[in-house]
DNA sequence: TTGTACGCGTTATCAG
DNA sequence: CTGATAACGCGTACAA
């Protein structure tokens, strides 16, 4: 049972007496329409369960109601919050949103923007900066809204809705020295096609050159984002002589699995060595001890982007960037360094 | 700069100068026309960008080659692996996945389904079995294919691709009492509207009462899949005279959190009191100590449900449902239970 | 306020 | 092997 074809405008038309055009005007212009008409079509459509066919809508329209989103990758927690909230905030405003993911690869990345582009999305957000100029000329090309997230440059060719990478890894390497601690080493993401990752470096750097203090290969590693991963990494810096005796990680990912890596060596965190992540996912604060962590307002960042979309897609606000602040919250992971460092 | 409008299969037809039938073929058959001609077609196409228009493609072949998925939220990590592996074989297929959340709430859950339908999916992944009839009856209205996932239940109306929930937690409670425990305690995820949640209780049940152990407030607790609702539970738990040697989890989540709990509450884990989890997410090792839990094929999983629903799609499979099979992993939150118990 | 009629971009049928 | 041409379902001038 079951009839196997949707009910068209064409079928709620004649079920209700009225034209094919009275139908669409009471579906999307309702005030145009005598009340008494508009009832009968409302009947009507509910008694056949009627929806409108996206394509034909998409046809004539030309607009989708659909934005795209393209992540390195769902299976990491950081992008997870952010994420359902902007998916949240779309939803409110109408509008899907989809999600593609580039595994951290601009190739990828390119492919699935136009994938995401043939599905004739009305706007899209994207991460970071970092990718190909051939990208951003096909997105020119097209003239299609975009908005760049999870970073922020106040000088950016982009619009832009996120915080400064740079200055908040500044931030926590300030206050990794400030515990008193003098050699310092770094667990980075990879920085290839990251620019997140390679902000996080430059602003480690910045602090640690402002107090002379180098941060070079043996103590600067890059790695993938994983706990597996900061975990050989933080053994392979803890088995370096002289000792770091604090581990600046590129995430909490990354500072959790230093932090099982230290342990798996023999030292105590933070009597031993202190470790600090950056973002404050959930797994900072479920592992123990709790890691000090950059606090990045992932929420309220997903809303502002999503918000700010689906502005420029209505035309009713130009690109502008919207910056968020980050602040480091100070957990068990970091102290002061041991006696005679 | 930039025409603004997308160049449309006249414009490549013109350029290659043959009919837009011509060219239509030489995207969507190319054997059927002559190399010569599918050579100038397919530069045209280069130099224009030419992308076929997702609405006029749907609207004539009444297929989206776009599916749903709608899981009760993106921030538990509990599905992001799944959904990664099957939006990949998705991509594969050629075929889109749009995901959406109900936040664990049936009337969300029908409201996205509506949402999905409407934009035309060709088929649907929904977790779990536990929905209103109407929802059923809204799917089988529209005779679109369906897939439950993340449970499987040999007798069930609907195909389904996942594991026994309720199998794989009696065998965790067989663990726990095959390690000496006997008073044994339950924090669920909420069952109302969550059949994982309420099978893995009755899986608990199930070994607990083959040894007249029984389970029920204020021993089990139900809670939010949550990092502090799991700690606060436990914490009860452990104030309960007499107080549980073992703490049987929905999930490793709430694992993660009693076990943080437990020490809060000043008790050492395993050592006063053994806690164990469910699926076996990256969080159950980043703990410390390392989760013991029931580990689920996450991504096997979800290549098999996006396999077998493309194949549905395609008609060139009946619904058949698949079997995962589920074991557990012995880490070190499990051991007997303190002297004297 | 309502109806008629056209066109959106694509695929598929049918001639040639 | 290729070219007209007719749908597909919808929104919207334009006319009534």
């Amino acid at each position: 049972m079951g009839t196997n074809t949707a009910p068209t405008l064409h079928d709620v038309a004649r079920r209700a007496g009225v034209s094919t055009a009275t139908v669409s005007r009471s579906l999307n212009l309702p005030d145009r329409v005598r009340p008494q008409t508009r009832a009968r079509v409302e009947l009507a459509v509910a008694e056949l369960g009627y929806t409108p066919h996206f394509g034909g809508r998409a046809l004539v329209s030309n607009r989708t109601n659909t934005v795209g989103a393209v992540i390195p990758t769902m299976e990491n927690a950081i992008f997870a919050r952010g994420l359902q909230a902007m998916q949240d905030e779309f939803t409110a405003g109408g509008v899907t949103m989809l999600v593609a993911t580039s595994y951290y690869d601009a190739e990828r990345e390119a492919e699935q923007i136009r994938t995401l582009l043939a599905r004739g999305v009305d706007g899209l957000v994207l991460i970071g900066q970092a990718r190909p100029d051939s990208t951003y000329q096909m997105l020119q090309a097209r003239n299609i809204p975009f908005l760049l997230v999870w970073i922020y440059h106040s000088d950016s060719s982009y619009p832009c809705v996120g915080f400064d990478n740079r200055g908040a890894a500044r931030a926590m390497a300030e206050q990794v020295l400030a515990s008193g601690h003098r050699r310092v080493a770094m667990i980075s993401g990879l920085t290839a096609g990251n620019d997140r990752a390679a902000e996080r470096v430059a602003g480690v750097c910045d602090a640690l050159a402002a107090r002379d203090i180098p941060l070079e290969p043996p103590y600067l590693v890059e790695k993938p984002y994983t706990l597996d991963d900061g975990g050989e990494a933080a053994k392979t810096l803890l088995a370096l002589d002289p000792r770091p005796t604090a581990i600046i990680c590129g995430n909490d990912v990354q500072a959790a699995g230093a932090l099982r890596g230290s342990r798996e060596a023999g030292l105590a965190v933070p009597r031993d060595v202190s470790i600090v992540g950056f973002d404050d996912i959930d797994l900072a604060v479920a592992v123990e001890p709790a890691l000090t962590t950059v606090r990045v307002p992932h929420r309220r960042m997903g809303r502002a982007a999503a918000k700010l979309l689906l502005q420029l897609i209505a035309k009713v606000q130009s690109p502008e960037s919207i910056r968020f602040d980050t602040r480091i919250i100070q957990r068990g992971s970091l102290s002061a360094p041991p006696d005679g460092y």
